[in-house]
DNA sequence: ATGCATCTTTGATCCTGATCAACTTCTTGC
DNA sequence: GCAAGAAGTTGATCAGGATCAAAGATGCAT
């Protein structure tokens, strides 16, 4: 694990890491100066980032590891939103609520190493720099459009319909007839992401693989035939 | 019907109309007229105003009666995403995208006019605008925040409780004990809107029934015990 | 008013996936 | 290396809702 390896200049690496999400990709660096003053933290696997409800006054931007967004019902259950990696901001969309609270929890899944952004500081860049407003704007509408993805997916598929399409979606070429995905999450984590139980995500790997279409060694899944996948799956969304 | 009243002066009702959404709420009076150019369409029952796929280089603000938002799969089956009714705006998400393409049909239901709205004319007014701009990101947001919700509900809750948060997001008054609902769309639409068989919906009408929390008089539902429905549903999300 | 098409309801059956339970495998700490 | 807990698999059962079928209700056009 690398986990330990800390970097002589810290900010070097978070500017690094920032310039590769789409937020902050087109920020000039005296604005990413202001915003990204707070020192990073360090958070144990498990530790808990934000609260569903908590007052949104910031935003967060991974720099290491993972992670996880998840709603809490009422009854307790829990359903994972999304995993999110280096690069990748979270929580920004809840500082334009009517009510700035967060909608869903954030907890750390492997060795997270997070940035915060003021809210306030961030509010003003806005104001101050159409680009990067515009920048936020094409951020949420893809989020906005993924959501929608996603209901129709939950909606119209079944369970397998729904591994199939999360595997061909984490495939990079789309020429590829084959491919190797390296599970970066738990089964029972991927289960959750994609509204269903860990028992009905092992049958569903199991029925893949009696079609001869998925093998699986640990976190290792080996799609051996992509355009018969999509084929049967009907995935052209 | 007042669906054959035309106004005498048609762009004073479009003014006034777009005040009320909460896109314009907040623009100058100036702005607004550049992006109002065109003069509204009346659109037959059952016309399309756009298809999922096409390209997005406008979108569309309803001044009367309403338009329904719905996906189409590959299998053909279709799924209501949300039918929008005078002040709202639909479509301009999609001007944000990689590829500007609406991820949605929309059609007209009741006697719809709807006013286009340039997409080149609105992306130069947001740059120069950034108070537009921040309006815009807040509605996307919350757009966000409402499919967020729609998940949770979709995966958590079974069709009973998806008809009861139904409704009681239409009583206005929080304090209400009863409350009447004037439903604005035929039933089976109102299923698809909650992810359920016009069947499904049926039946979970006819159980709050028994349940002396609803009656039902064609397109009038009458909530009799709104705290009851509130309580045995445990709807405080 | 009549007829036709669509919408809605009700009943019967079936299928997917949740749940419960037992067992296996992997991980981690000592 | 071993023990204990967590994660994953497999089997059996069950329930919610989809589907199929048919009968009412409603609306619209002639």
């Amino acid at each position: 694990m690398n986990r330990i390896a800390i970097k002589p200049n810290v900010m070097e690496q978070v500017f690094a890491v920032a310039r590769r999400s789409a937020l902050f990709a087109a920020v000039p660096d005296e604005y990413l100066e202001k915003m990204l003053c707070q020192s990073p933290q360090r958070l144990a696997d498990g530790e808990c980032v934000f609260q569903q409800g908590d007052k949104a006054d910031r935003f967060y931007l991974v720099i290491e590891g993972q992670i996880k967004l998840q709603r809490l019902t009422a009854s307790g259950a829990e359903h994972i939103v999304n995993i999110m990696g280096p690069g990748d901001t979270f929580g920004e969309a809840a500082l334009f609520f009517r009510r700035p609270v967060f909608p869903v929890a954030a907890e750390a899944v492997k060795g997270a190493l997070v940035c915060a952004i003021d809210g306030n500081t961030f509010s003003k860049c806005l104001e101050e720099n159409p680009s990067l407003c515009l920048s936020m704007l094409g951020e949420v509408c893809v989020r906005l459009h993924a959501r929608l993805n996603e209901v129709s997916q939950i909606r119209l598929k079944n369970a397998e319909h729904r591994l199939a399409w999360f595997l061909l979606d984490q495939v990079e070429d789309p020429q590829a007839d084959t491919a190797v995905i390296h599970l970066q999450l738990a089964k029972k984590h991927l289960a959750s992401r994609l509204s269903m139980m860990p028992e009905t995500l092992s049958r569903a790997i199991a029925r893949l693989h009696e079609l001869q279409m998925l093998n699986v060694d640990r976190d290792t899944f080996m799609l051996t035939d992509i355009p018969a996948l999509r084929q049967a799956f009907a995935l052209d969304t």
